[in-house]
DNA sequence: GCCAACGTTGGC
DNA sequence: GCCAACGTTGGC
């Protein structure tokens, strides 16, 4: 893995795609698909980078909740569930010759034994930056600073 | 370029 | 299910 790679966190809603689904993939690695805003889109195209290391939450949940860790595999590429009309995230104005929205794919490194709620970043030191708490923040896919990491991996048990 | 209307996100 | 916050669209 690169050193001096660049830290994220990615939402997804659990009856949509969760953490154990991604668990249950080939490789444990899945394409992520569905980011159809403009500036999540830019992180993906522009910054995330092999070897990013990735905090998966689960958004729409009780609890909602940093519930995994994952690592960059693949970089930016054209999404294509944007070009299927029968895809729930189909975008007619994403022309295949030149993609509006982009993807990357990532694989999971662990499930979290125990989840990191919202309630409990909320209560931590430190993390009064983090994106994810600012409110009224919808962003889907994020940049984590090297020390927001630190402290959530010291939090959630795992080596940062 | 402004901004109202609309659709979506996501916590609660 | 509610609704505040947000992003996008489109008329002007």
């Amino acid at each position: 893995m690169a050193k001096g790679g660049r830290y994220w966190l990615v939402k997804t809603e659990p009856d949509v795609f969760s953490v154990e689904d991604w668990q249950a993939s080939k490789h444990q690695t899945t394409y992520w698909d569905g980011v159809r805003n403009y500036q999540a889109r830019n992180f993906i195209r522009d910054d995330m980078k092999i070897g990013d290391r990735v905090l998966v939450y689960h958004s729409n949940a009780d609890p909602t909740a940093i519930v995994g860790i994952a690592t960059v595999v693949k970089e930016a590429y054209p999404d294509h569930t944007a070009f299927d009309a029968k895809d729930p995230h189909y975008d007619p104005k994403s022309d295949p010759d030149n993609p509006r929205w982009m993807m990357v794919d990532m694989r999971l490194d662990q499930i979290l034994k125990n989840p990191l709620t919202l309630a409990e970043l909320r209560d931590t030191p430190g993390l009064g930056q983090m994106e994810l708490l600012r409110r009224g923040s919808r962003l889907s896919v994020q940049p984590v600073s090297a020390t927001e990491w630190r402290a959530i991996a010291k939090l959630g048990g795992f080596k940062a």
